[in-house]
DNA sequence: GTGAAAGCGCTAACAC
DNA sequence: GTGTTAGCGCTTTCAC
């Protein structure tokens, strides 16, 4: 591996490297001719610009941070939302030529803003996407905003001041969820709360209770359960619902560890799914589709969000314009064999 | 953020630049009390030392990048070994004070080796751990092998030559599987295969032939059933081998998808696991601690391999000795619910 | 449009 | 043990 430098480039070019550079990085004020001269060299000799050398004279380092919460491996939604917000990072990352480091860390950790300072301000990447639930921490994006590195808050539960957020519409596609399944002749639809601490949790609660009123259907407690999104919780809450007398057609559970939960349960039961009982679920996590029957479920759009907010990352350092506002990528239903006609 | 260079340092702590580099870099030569001003001056002007000027004069970027097959988002195992792998390696970089940088991508592609080519010339990573089914490549591992930099392969089918691979010893433990299911006295104990195409996956049925043999059980063709890795193909498997008459009493599948469709074709069969038939898996991903009963499997202990792994490179970085060789990190047995003594 | 000079903030090599 | 001097390979500034 012959290092080749700018130099090189330049020499057999027959220009200076400013002209390289400028060539390089894509800018104005070089004429055409001298353009494909140093293009033609560039390749002739195959030069790569050495990106340390870049990100000194620049200050820019093109890297971007992913810093998420460490999942614990053996927790498959841990493991497919992590993929799914590195993916669509990455995707947006390699189209704009930035790098991706990624950061998991442990928010119970009690020095945990300085350790990001610390990795900020060694690394210094250009930006950072901060995902829920530390996307939701005041100490974390303040650890954060101190270092002046734009940020991008990926889904939290509530979006404010300073920063861009990205969201997905959980309370509105909730709403559409109950709606749907109304629409299937259901008009006992009992709904199965998820963990107190997960604000996006709530508004899939608060859009069960929209979509009911959409349809004309009236509330009961007697049909709300609280569980704590693990697929225990869902049997559990399940277990409560079905042994009444008085039992919903429909159970609409906040994620979908619980509406496995409730599956297994029917199952246990010998409660036909979707005959006599119909289930549906929220994120539209792989097992949704390994259950049977498959889930009906809401697909939460990750991916897209992570990479909606990587490319706005992106031009916010390039415009030097400052992020703010919140943007809503919406989810979608994702309708499978686990919901059908209420029976009669 | 007050820019604090290396000179603030020097100046505050009344030396030159080079002894607050050595303390930096915990070099010798450094008297005690010198090293403790430089270490007050670095606390009270909380100084960080600038990575991209680091790179530059070091020709290190102390980051090491991880490559890997991208996953299909909606593909559980793949995201399980993934996050581990990336935690097995995070773990490394971090107690060694590198970062890292993740680069999954695609084999199928035509110029993947110019791509990874091209990210190692220009980020200048110190080390790659390349993960299966990529270090089996030949052309990518000479992609790399071009650039120079210090490679670990990653569970590779066949070790070989010019680098260190980290591999499990999946025969041997197939093998002790295959005792334990015969010390419950399982006299009939299946295999399904896996996908032929991994080589990794071949080692598990030749360690099924070995527990077979060192348990004084004579092997029968009738007692194999060719899967491809999938759930659906353990079904199938699993009807091949429980329809006939003579039937087995235990079933041990090379994955864990295939081992959850055995156990989904007993209870539509109505053979209750495990007191009449037990069914053990390989791979323990999260799916084998969710099906009912609870998977029996092996742990591939993936997270050890790939710290192993970059622990090792980042040794072999910095005391600029080349890696060779096999190392085997042990996989282990999980005992669950599975898997029992065999019915009489 | 293009180039020359001056750093970016650090480490390497060598002197003391 | 410690300091001095040169760069590392680019981008920036400003002159032409």
């Amino acid at each position: 591996m012959p290092k080749v430098t700018i130099d090189d480039v330049a020499e057999l070019a027959g220009v200076s490297i400013k002209t390289v550079s400028r060539v390089v990085n894509q800018e104005p004020n070089v004429r055409e001719a001298t353009r494909a001269k140093v293009e033609a060299a560039i390749a002739k000799l195959n030069y790569q610009p050495n990106k340390a050398a870049r990100n000194l004279a620049s200050h820019h380092s093109h890297l971007i941070g992913l810093i998420y919460d460490d999942p614990a491996y053996y927790e498959i939604p841990s493991a497919g939302y992590v993929i799914r917000m590195q993916q669509g990072v990455l995707s947006a990352c390699h189209a704009s030529n930035y790098e991706l480091l990624i950061h998991p860390c442990q928010y119970r950790k009690k020095d945990i803003g300085k350790e990001i300072k610390t990795l900020i301000e060694q690394v210094r990447p250009d930006g950072i996407v901060l995902a829920a639930p530390l996307s939701n921490m005041p100490r974390i994006v303040r650890a954060i905003e101190a270092t002046g590195t734009p940020l991008v808050r990926l889904s939290p539960g509530a979006a404010n001041g300073k920063q861009l957020s990205v969201v997905t519409n959980d309370r509105e596609i909730s709403a559409e969820m109950t709606r749907y399944l109304a629409s299937l002749g259901h008009t006992k639809i009992a709904f199965i709360t998820g963990h107190p601490s997960a604000k996006a949790v709530g508004n899939r609660y608060l859009g069960y209770r929209d979509g009911l009123e959409q349809s004309s259907l009236k509330f009961s407690e007697r049909l709300v359960a609280a569980g704590d999104n693990s697929i225990g919780s869902g049997e559990e809450c399940a277990l409560q619902l079905l042994e009444g007398k008085d039992r919903p057609t429909a159970i609409f559970a906040a994620n979908d560890d619980m509406a496995a939960g409730v599956i297994r349960v029917a199952d246990r039961l010998g409660i036909k799914v979707p005959d006599e009982l119909s289930v549906a679920g929220f994120d539209d996590i792989a097992l949704a589709r390994q259950v049977y029957p498959a889930l009906t479920t809401i697909n939460q759009p990750l991916s897209a969000m992570a990479e909606h907010a990587a490319v706005a990352l992106i031009a916010s350092i390039r415009n030097k314009r400052p992020l703010l506002g919140t943007e809503i990528v919406p989810a979608t239903l994702q309708i499978r064999e686990s919901t059908g006609p209420a029976p009669d």
